[in-house]
DNA sequence: CTAATATATGAATGACTATTCATATATTAG
DNA sequence: CTAATATATGAATAGTCATTCATATATTAG
């Protein structure tokens, strides 16, 4: 391989891209949000938190799984600043913490017609 | 675990959470729509066709891969219509298929402040 | 047709990770 | 303090997947 020499547009390109290159800081953090929000069972999560505040317990009955298997969810969500945790008597009531991944969440329903039916 | 009486809120919240629920089915979608987005290797792959259609010789050149790892990657990008590929010769072009994506991935980088520097 | 080029692909491998099971920690009631 | 409740966590396991290596396919040049 040692030549393309049907398009040499594409040497541009390349030029382009490379000065465009996100930094690999950039890249491993828009990469990271797109992988945790990736796993359906996470998902599940941030859309029941997107109603409201709720505790492990109610976590659990809204996206019908185990109390281990989300409460591991909950840690890596945690971990990556997507919900907050809050310790209010005996409970852990958790919440979104951050807008951004809302709003990257709502967008893409909207553009992958994936949006609330009502 | 039996109750949680801390928050009856928190029952009307799981309530509004089932009714609101997504299909199982625009879930997946959506989700691995993030998954295939979420691997670096194809983020970059991405972002260089987006400044504009690539032969495989040149996507191995602007981001720095094998051509092996490269090809497998564009398959999977392929096989989920993010990218649609022609031939022209010896060559084939690559090039972006899906706006949504383009839009989502652009969007989320003005969210996470992973903008284009210039 | 043959050689060279461009790309794709199958198998093997190693890394990562979601879940489960068992158990630990923390809080509250009594 | 003790029992019960709520949540977290460590280890083990099984499944997924990105890369590599070797090789196959497709196109063009001669």
């Amino acid at each position: 391989m040692e030549l393309c020499n049907h398009d040499h547009d594409h040497e541009e390109t390349v030029h382009q891209a490379k000065i465009h290159a996100m930094s690999e800081e950039d890249l491993q953090t828009i990469c990271s949000v797109f992988k945790v929000i990736s796993e359906p069972s996470r998902m599940r999560i941030i859309l029941a938190l997107m109603e409201g505040e709720l505790c492990v317990y109610h976590i659990v009955e809204a996206v019908e799984g185990t109390q281990s298997a989300v409460s591991h969810q909950l840690r890596i969500l945690k971990d990556n600043k997507i919900i907050r945790a809050r310790r209010d008597g005996k409970n852990i009531v958790y919440s979104i913490a951050d807008e951004h991944i809302l709003n990257i969440i709502k967008m893409s329903r909207q553009h992958l017609h994936c949006e609330v039916s009502e």
